[in-house]
DNA sequence: CAACAATTGTGTCAAATGACACACTAACAA
DNA sequence: TTGTTAGTGTGTCATTTGACACAATTGTTG
């Protein structure tokens, strides 16, 4: 339970018991590169804390495209959020890049833990804040960067997903084609 | 309390006086156009949902332009979720493109509604969630489409919004220039 | 009304991008 | 080994875009 209990001690302040209290309702399971996490139709009904390694998710466009919705490099939770919360079926797959560590938190129990108390239905409330505003942030740091510093920032931040991720995945992810990443990537071979 | 009430009745079930309990915690409010809801600096220690009217919400960037992060249509909410929930200064600064009809929501009354009981809080984490899961379905389905198809699409949907911000702030919302929107105007001019 | 500022409309041009075509490489199976 | 497949590297070209410059229009203020 190491990545977990690291990831919840730094970002919150929970007591040794609510840590441990916690930690009960997660499951760590280790699954290889290749394993389906989740896939369209299905009812996503469980969240995953990616302890390490690298998640794909993706769905297909009206074109019948491939278009990569997320990269996750641990630690980070994914799931379906809609899926998950609303009990619909998913439009989305995931699949593992790498082999991974992961942390299952199943449905019931999620359920279980926010009705426990008004305590731990706070605290879920604040990781699903926490959660949006980072990724309000993100999308802030994103209007202002081109496609090639977003690149450049990925390849400093996430080098595991550079390395796992093929490059049509990664252009489809920043938004753009895999020829253009292609000429950024020769541009700055150097770095 | 009219747009608060028919929001919260739509979205989420609440029992007649379940809904007037929370109703009582917002305080309704007219505002002209022009005035600052909140600024960047300081720190953002309410929510506000905008039951009629055009927010506009910006900040600036390293070179100092004015980028638009956010244009709300009520009814919707709008804050800075991380001013409002760490008590951090804000960045973004927000402001009435049209007079409006808003429902404020102070901190202190928050704090109170998610300590209530576990049913507040957990209905506060639902509100929470869904808006997530919209944003997140909202980028889904940007992240399919044109500047050209995201004007066209904003001009169906939100027609107050291209009334009421300028051609350059609508620009920026669609992170494109002033002189592209322009063109994509041009050819549209029949629409 | 005149003067001024702010916004919008427009043309030109260099640069960036996407689409297409195809060669090259690596991994893997028969 | 050979063949097959997926992924990557590369060149060409039409199109789109952003930046710049400036005209036209609208709105505001004295």
């Amino acid at each position: 339970m190491d990545a977990l209990q690291h990831f919840f001690k730094e970002s919150h302040n929970l007591s040794k018991d609510d840590l441990g209290y916690l930690i009960n309702h997660f499951e760590k399971v280790s699954v290889s590169k290749g394993t389906v996490l989740f896939k369209q139709g299905m009812v996503v009904d469980v969240v995953y804390f990616v302890g390490e390694g690298v998640l794909h998710q993706y769905n297909y466009n009206e074109e019948g495209e491939k278009v990569t919705l997320n990269l996750h490099d641990g630690p980070c939770f994914c799931t379906n959020l809609e899926s998950f919360s609303e009990r619909k079926t998913s439009q989305d797959s995931c699949v593992a890049l790498t082999d991974c560590t992961l942390y299952i938190l199943q449905k019931e129990k999620y359920d279980a833990l926010v009705n426990t108390n008004v305590k731990w239905s706070n605290f879920v409330k604040d990781v699903i804040t926490k959660t949006l505003t980072k990724m309000l942030n993100q999308l802030k740091a994103i209007s202002n960067k081109s496609i090639e510093q977003r690149y450049l920032d990925l390849l400093k931040n996430n080098p595991l997903i550079i390395q796992n991720a093929s490059i049509a995945t990664i252009a489809s992810y920043l938004g753009t084609s895999r020829e253009t990443l292609h000429r950024i990537r020769r541009k700055n071979i150097l770095v």
